[in-house]
DNA sequence: ACGCCCGCCTGTAAGC
DNA sequence: TGCTTACAGGCGGGCG
């Protein structure tokens, strides 16, 4: 579910829903997504407290609360944040809590509104911070493409030292923070170079290409709600989908033909992951 | 030394 | 139909 425009689109949300809200009862279950944090001392910790900002690094989102603590929420494969308003009636979209599956986190403001973090595959993380700076010591995040672009100059003298691949360098998020498989396969197809490229081999052209081609696909990703694939684990905080797969050129497109030239989408497993492209654009 | 692949999980869908 | 297998957008650890 959640690359940089998914995270930007809850954190979007999450900012107009939760400011200034304070915390009047947390529950956590105890789980791996937890890490070593323990629900009790979460809840004590930030009982009573409020939300200040929603900020977001890379694939982190992260809560800021008026005792300088954070929460980052890291979502995984399949983490949700889902935001329920105080008068919520219960339905067939809004079961009673014990009836929802995967639930790791219920947090309810004093107003009545909750939020929840849901997480079938239990690849997520919830941490929590002392302050903002903390999440970069303990991640080595690069740059986040939307929030803090680096000159065009800088990624490219990155980009000619590198070793692997382009499509290695776009996922790597000591590099960018936030691109993953399906972002990655996107902007290059908009720059018009193949994932195995050497970044040695690139012009200067191609390097401008690559960077512009970087902060456009994201940047309309974002205006999409980010993507929702076929199955349907990417909801935002109402539960909503994204858009933003309608506009997808080569991602989950195998064997259909391209929007550019009409030659055809080819899948491939490149280092492990799925790799969508079109050979004939792509260089 | 570093790029890369596995495994962690559950759910779903395709394949036989 | 039902069992088995493959695969999924995440990342860290360990291996070659």
């Amino acid at each position: 579910m959640p690359e940089l425009p998914e995270v930007e689109t809850l954190r979007r949300q999450l900012e107009k829903e939760v400011i200034k809200k304070t915390v009047a009862d947390l529950e956590a279950k105890s789980s791996r997504v937890l890490k070593r944090l323990h629900p009790q001392s979460l809840s004590k910790e930030l009982l009573k407290k409020t939300i200040e900002q929603v900020t977001r690094k890379g694939k982190y989102i992260i809560i800021g609360f008026n005792n300088s603590l954070c929460l980052a929420i890291h979502l995984g494969m399949s983490g949700q944040i889902l935001f329920t308003p105080k008068k919520s009636t219960r339905g067939k979209n809004n079961p009673p809590e014990e009836k929802i599956p995967h639930l790791y986190l219920t947090m309810r403001f004093t107003d009545g509104s909750a939020l929840r973090y849901v997480d079938p595959r239990t690849f997520g993380q919830i941490l929590l911070l002392k302050d903002l700076a903390e999440l970069q010591e303990l991640t080595e995040l690069g740059f986040d493409p939307l929030e803090a672009a680096i000159p065009w100059v800088e990624f490219a003298s990155y980009l000619v030292n590198q070793k692997s691949s382009l499509k290695a360098i776009l996922t790597n998020q000591s590099f960018i923070a936030g691109i993953g498989n399906i972002y990655a396969d996107e902007i290059l197809f908009a720059a018009g170079l193949r994932p195995d490229r050497d970044p040695k081999s690139l012009s200067t052209q191609e390097i401008r290409r690559l960077y512009r081609s970087i902060g456009e696909v994201l940047t309309e990703a974002v205006k999409h709600r980010g993507s929702t694939l076929a199955d349907k684990s990417y909801v935002d905080i109402y539960g909503n989908y994204g858009e933003y797969q309608q506009y997808h050129n080569v991602y989950a497109r195998e064997a259909m033909s391209c929007k550019r030239c009409r030659g055809t989408v080819q899948k491939i497993k490149y280092q492990g992951r799925s790799t969508y492209f079109c050979p004939l654009c792509q260089r």
